[in-house]
DNA sequence: ATTTTAATATACCATTTGGTACAGAATCTA
DNA sequence: TAGATTCTGTACCAAATGGTATATTAAAAT
């Protein structure tokens, strides 16, 4: 055909999501963009379309390869349930404390409070998978004989994804480790 | 003296905190702003310095007459405290579902995210001032006898504040009812 | 080597951003 | 009523916003 393209899509859209997820899609403007992405507006236009649309893929591109809990439920598939939960809590914590850099699904949320219809799909769907990590978890905790089978896994793994997004707010507000664990601590008494 | 001046500042700031509160603070332009305090931009400025400082004062003003969590604890004093904490995250649930203004210091904190120490500082205070409203609560709930005096408040009372903005963060993104209720069903356990 | 196709960089665009300067209007005091 | 004082609306500002048009460059196909 003809030229070929210099820059890497996916590492673009790879980093233009780091920068909408410590900006916020407002908060992030198309030079931050373009100066992280390390292309020219023209590249930029060609391939993305827009900042909505590049928006949109930097969600599912997290969605699909970065969102935290999926991550680390990956990590921890090896560890006892109750454990890896408890793991999942602290990574939130930590996170929330250290990089700022948590879960992106949240700050979107708050960020667009349904104000955009495709936007607000995305995020649903990527808390929906949240729940679902904690579901499977959960699960095979009580395969595992760990967490008594007559709870109701749904209703624990909506309650731990709440105690999730819980505590990304509250670290991000004011960074107290203290407070944190006890928050933790406090949640894990549900799975005895 | 000499001309006196046509709108409340008070009133005024009070509409402007609800457009922050809306739209968050990238998300208000200053015209948003205007159109909604109903004044001009000399006044605006003469009055209220900057977008920041305005921003600054309506994140006190929310703190001081509109914080949630603190109304509600008003409203509730009379309840026994058990029923006062359902009704304060049932309250929660339904502002995240039906009027999405829910507690402006979330939003606020994870829009900002430790990058404007003024700001924090607001937001911070205004979160330990929602775990002191369910602490008190708690307290009171144990001089009562309707919860286990062995219980430790404070930990408790962080407990309750990371589920308020969990409820938030899950409502904005995926209104539903039964998935709300569960979270605070299996919260309120803790009390028992 | 020339044509064809595609990718880049640059210049440009209208609009909106937050903010200032200032003229004129409105009221109080003397 | 005159002067002092303060408020308000308008005009203005530079900078930044997201986005487009286009000229140039580079490479593949003939």
């Amino acid at each position: 055909m003809a030229r070929y393209q210099e820059f890497d899509t996916q590492e673009a859209l790879t980093r233009a999501m780091y920068v909408f997820w410590d900006k916020g899609y407002k908060g992030a403007s198309l030079s931050d963009l373009l100066n992280n992405m390390g292309i020219g507006k023209g590249s930029f236009y060609a391939t993305f379309g827009s900042k909505h649309e590049l928006f949109l893929d930097a969600l599912k591109l997290y969605r699909s390869k970065r969102a935290m809990v999926r991550e680390i439920a990956d990590i921890t598939a090896s560890l006892p349930a109750k454990n890896a939960i408890e793991r999942i809590l602290v990574r939130v914590m930590d996170r929330a404390i250290e990089d700022k850099r948590c879960c992106m699904f949240g700050k979107t949320a708050l960020e667009f409070w349904q104000t955009d219809a495709k936007i607000s799909e995305e995020v649903e769907g990527g808390i929906k998978q949240v729940e679902d990590a904690f579901r499977q978890v959960i699960i095979r905790g009580q395969k595992d004989m760990e967490i008594a089978a007559d709870k109701d896994s749904d209703s624990l793994a909506y309650f731990f994804t709440g105690i999730f997004y819980g505590l990304q707010v509250m670290g991000s507000a004011n960074p107290d480790r203290k407070t944190l664990e006890k928050v933790i601590s406090n949640a894990l008494i549900l799975l005895d």
